[in-house]
DNA sequence: TCGCGAATGATAATTGTTCTCATTTGAGAA
DNA sequence: TTCTCAAATGAGAACAATTATCATTCGCGA
């Protein structure tokens, strides 16, 4: 789906590093990844990236539309492919696993709520802190 | 309203450092400050105290329930008294001014999003990130 | 008033992230 | 294909927010 079109679309040149870590959230089984655990995937497979690098270009990727980043309260700051459908979080507070969910009726909500306050609203972030029930759970990361 | 007995009631011994830091909240106009806000705000009245006794103070605070605390996307978190009334936040990407909300209808979806992805809610963070329409906005800050 | 454990201050250490700058690379020109 | 050069990268320094360390000081009960 993502290839090194979706690149060059976004403005982006065409770089080893670039097609690496994109390659990594098309494939990793984890779907949300902080900029830490791009940079020890990359490495624990072998390939050589710097970890500078790799928050520059999770940063232009986030601006060029291709991530979404997001803040938990973990203080890292995690990021996602953009599936281009809007979406909130459930985050795990023993394990880290992280959820999905939309609620359409929140949505609205929430505009009603800037609205009525007299803001205009640019963004909004809905994090739900929970204790999953993954049988794997509780050996706490992230 | 919070005075001496509020620490001790709360476990914690009666002390200068958390007594100006509570104070301070009690009657600061921004309701919202974060560690460095207090530091600063206590210097500048002349009050001696360190950051360190800053930041230990407002986690004491925030465990003992007198103060809540959030993580917007500024980086750094900030705190605010403990009101007892759950309530959400609208925050002002130009200035970092924060404005309070509250849905019922919000918090009944949240809770059925959880219990829908076997979740057992602990806490949970909205954040509307918006422009606002002060008059003064776009100091930028916070 | 004394004594001791808890609290504080000053500062070093950590963590996540950004910046600097010398070196390398990708993509078009020749 | 080779050359050119701006853009990208790597390594490590720099930063900002926060936490930890440890010697000194303070609050409070005996």
């Amino acid at each position: 789906m993502h290839k090194p079109e979706n690149l060059k679309n976004a403005g982006l040149k065409s770089t080893l590093p670039r097609l690496k870590v994109l390659q990594l959230f098309e494939t990793s089984k984890e779907r949300h990844l902080s900029a830490e655990d791009v940079y020890k995937l990359l490495v624990s497979s072998g390939e050589v990236v710097s970890l500078a690098t790799v928050y520059r270009v999770l940063t232009q990727f986030q601006q060029a539309g291709l991530l979404m980043q997001h803040h938990f309260e973990s203080g890292k700051s995690v990021f996602e492919l953009n599936s281009g459908e809007h979406h909130d979080h459930i985050v795990c507070l023993q394990c880290g696993h992280v959820e999905e969910f939309f609620d359409a009726a929140i949505e609205v909500r929430q505009e009603k709520a800037a609205v009525e306050h007299d803001f205009a609203i640019r963004d909004h972030a809905l994090y739900i802190y929970a204790d999953c029930t993954k049988k794997n759970c509780s050996r706490g990361s992230r």
